[in-house]
DNA sequence: TTGCGTGCAAAGGTTTTGCATGGCA
DNA sequence: TGCCATGCAAAACCTTTGCACGCAA
């Protein structure tokens, strides 16, 4: 089962670094850069990167996702950890357009919906792959400021 | 109101190709390849296919969002038309990772689900950007009967 | 006539691949 | 030692931009 035969120090600053950011998601370009600046500009090379995130989203380590880069408008991927303790197969995402905070939706009633999605509409939904997109209530109180009339 | 002030072959080819296909989505190559079949190898050029997608977008005529490609897994942005008379911006959308259909999900325990989203978990969801990714009814049978076993 | 829309080509950003070298087991 | 993983550079991919010309109004 073990793809990945060697244990190398690319391999494990990655998973040190998903495992200290279980919460968040990054671009590769992103995780090149924090790793950089975490260990005093040694850094791994893009290809390397691309190669090492494909193999851990292979092991089911790590999943991926499309995006739009809030800058600069670019499409990315996103990586992400996947917890082991947690069930993302499970619950809905909420990611903020704003600020990009990923908020995990572990909800009763929406565990209910998904279930009669699935026996009434007749569409197995694939929670890990499936992110909601909206306003977080921190960036919805700061529009609102900002804005100022217009409740 | 109006953005886009002249009314070309461009833009007329775009809105008649989108109002053929309310409810596929597509790659700006996929349009440019439909066009140029459908129109006997005229076409459109990319740069002027991505410069109406934008504007359209801006019209909110159309609406475009991240995707994986089938087949070459490469990153793309797909576009899709927003029906006038649907209000997509209150209901979620299933799209089947198998065959890319998209079933706009109109139903009210969804509808209150938002509502207890928004009220409950403090964040406001956005319908049109967002979508749910599984497995439609028809491919599912389909995966069962090629797997036969393990129902 | 005015100026937006178009097409072509070149550039931009992200991701992948080829090849020689280096490191894990 | 054998083989995988790495790094560099070049390529591929999708998308955007610059510029001159054409067309809608």
């Amino acid at each position: 089962m073990a793809k990945s035969t060697y244990n190398t120090l690319s391999r494990q600053a990655l998973l040190d670094f998903f495992a200290a950011n279980p919460d968040r998601q990054f671009t590769a370009d992103g995780i090149c850069e924090a790793l950089a600046k975490g260990r005093g500009g040694a850094g791994i090379a893009r290809s390397t990167m691309y190669r090492q995130l494909s193999a851990l989203c292979g092991e089911g380590l790590i999943q991926k996702f499309d995006g739009t880069d809030a800058v600069t408008g670019n499409a990315v991927r996103y990586f992400q950890a996947i917890g082991s303790e947690r069930d993302c197969a499970h619950h809905f995402h909420l990611k903020c357009l704003f600020c990009g905070e990923l908020q995990h939706l572990e909800c009763d009633r929406t565990a209910h919906l998904l279930g009669h999605i699935q026996d009434e509409h007749r569409f197995r939904i694939d929670c890990g792959k499936s992110i909601l997109f909206g306003v977080c209530s921190r960036c919805a109180e700061r529009e609102e400021e900002r804005h100022g009339a217009r409740a």
